[in-house]
DNA sequence: TATGAATGAGAGTTCATTCAT
DNA sequence: AATGAATGAACTCTCATTCAT
């Protein structure tokens, strides 16, 4: 379930099964402000203060739903994440996997500006119990990466395993690409345009998907 | 300030240095200094402060070699890059060549965590001029590494080239995976053990040029 | 708010309690929690939310029973302070005096850390009414202790409600010291092992209590 | 010396004792903001922001002369607690070492508001170097006043220490029921108006000291 | 009566960069 | 050329108190 979306509580007694609903609209507003402003006005001048006006709630209920700013950003990354998995889940065919590979990232918001700062930035102000569960949640997307290349592939999952780590390399490589190209001056010279070229994403990590899908075959 | 915004500032020419013998040794001082940190007590306390001192010169001082924090560090890792590739060049042999491309830059103090902070942070804050001339070394790098590939594998340079980006994707990927193993809690489940392991460049990024020289004999 | 405002609101009438007696009960375990506390984590940690987790009842509700969180810990002292009163008046003879004195104070719990922060901490955000009540117990304090002593040593109440009123300044000088020597640092120098030492209030108050004494005799 | 004054540097080259001299007078100007704010607004609005205002310095220049606000606070203590001594010491006289006792504390500035939060509030936040360094000032201070009693009761110096330490807890005491004294809501009651009074602090330590003082003789 | 989510003002602190000397 | 004191903007985070439910 996207943290964005209302949940109504299944459960519980009518008067707490809103507050529940309240709450988990908040929990969404926020995310959303976040997301938005990742979207418009790039990582760098995401504060919290910034979050809390976009998100029309003090700076101190941000608190009451993130420990730190950077627990804050590790929920973005973590429903962003879950989403790429499940779009490659839903949209994996023999035909299709290697352009749902690289699609899903590229399309699910927020999700390369996030994977690129994950462990440098990111990670460095997480409390272990959470970061625990961020590892686990990041094995369980390997594995769900590598059980699909299995299926659609006929690939041994053991053989899997090995590329969907190379995948995830390639990967994070390819978001720390395209920020740079993204972060494009105004007087680009000519010999440096591919540098700085949009769809940087797409293209270096579609050559990494033909690779290691070949090596499958 | 935003945070997002750009720091550097335009300076005037410089006055010729006291001597360039002089000038040369100090920015070496400078820049070692730099490195010892990074090496000693991590990149996150890396003030410039703590780099003055340790090189034994002025705060001011270090802005007459650098126009910014960042355009240091871009430096380090350009001399550190520069190490990487030409120990590549020198050690590669058909049988050598994939714990060459392993050990180079595991080995070169200081390129895994600059690479690492590489687009995020580091390029943040370069003028335009310097940060043409660091994408012309990146592409360089490339360039020479496919040159590697096709002299070792016999694989044609057009087919290389290609192999090499994914080759850099991968090393961006698994220096990122290395840090976030390093920064290890003190008290790490069982299960989760495996993805704080010491030598996580070294083995991720092995999968990957394993996979990248199949591909290319 | 500037931090040296007073913070305290004038409440309306509040509806009767559901019960006296569950009230009561309810106002001792709010008490017992906040001393629990203090004698646990310290005066420091003692938030209003710990208190309310600690006590099992929700931070709302410690404002039906105390205005602020300084008008709380003022009941907790009163509740101290007649406490060491009554100890003092129940087992003061002529040959116990002196020590009763000193472990009156000694023993009640909280007493003493409440004590050295009341003017400078505590008061500073009382309403006017129940600053007065205060002040009135402190008073009606000073006296039950002068008529202990004329009673034990004899003298007159008029000597005896300055020599109390000297043991009263001791007595919060003395748990001042008893804090400072209570955080003690890791490695302290030999020199100094003295001014951290245990037992703190009571070889520095018994002084001032035998030279009391000795004035009356 | 006092850290309001200009200390031109004896020795050293002419230029660095300019920056000597300029830097003192810094530490000078922002020492006396902070001793004026005290006695203006009191200490509770006694805000780093507030200080680098009135001494027409930035925030960050604050903490070039004080690693934290405490440890600001504990200079100017330091300071006070010196003139305090050496008033002691310059005017005491046998028949005016009661008076001289109980004028000095009272008389220089900020010196009571900071002796009542001294423990309580100021160590909370000091290194363990510089705290260690006060708690020998501290003994020494005892140690100075308990040799003006020798001098002039003629009494050992063996037993003007304990007087000594007496007299600390007093004047602690006193410091803190004359903060008690001067927060004088707008209405107190007749009955109350001696808790309230002026000079709370002369009247009360006055008795310690005669008492003292007449155990010595 | 009781709850606890929300508030929000401001606190202390950091550090890359500048510039008078 | 070299210094390092000064800057100041921005940062994250706290917590007593309120009030809609």
């Amino acid at each position: 379930m996207t943290s964005g979306e209302i949940r109504y509580a299944i459960a519980g007694k009518r008067k707490r099964a809103r507050s529940d609903g309240e709450k988990e609209a908040r929990r969404g507003a926020i995310l959303n402000a976040a997301r938005a402003m990742i979207g418009q006005t790039g990582f760098e001048s995401l504060t919290m203060n910034a979050i809390a006006k976009e998100a029309g709630v003090s700076k101190g209920t941000l608190y009451l739903y993130a420990r730190t700013k950077e627990e804050l950003l590790l929920a973005l990354f973590a429903d962003a994440m879950e989403q790429v998995v499940q779009q490659i889940e839903a949209e994996a065919t023999p035909e299709t996997l290697a352009r749902v590979l690289v699609d899903a990232p590229a399309q699910v918001p927020v999700f390369l500006p996030l994977l690129a700062r994950l462990f440098t930035v990111i990670e460095t102000n997480i409390a272990p119990e959470p970061l625990f569960e961020q590892k686990r949640r990041m094995r369980e997307m390997g594995l769900r990466v590598a059980q699909v290349l299995a299926a659609q592939t006929g690939a041994s999952l053991e053989r899997t395993r090995e590329a969907s780590m190379v995948l995830m390399l390639s990967m994070q490589g390819a978001a720390q690409f395209d920020i740079a190209a993204a972060r494009k001056p105004d007087d680009v010279p000519e010999d440096l345009a591919p540098m700085f070229a949009k769809e940087t994403f797409r293209t270096s990590y579609a050559m990494a998907v033909r690779l290691v899908l070949d090596g499958l075959s």
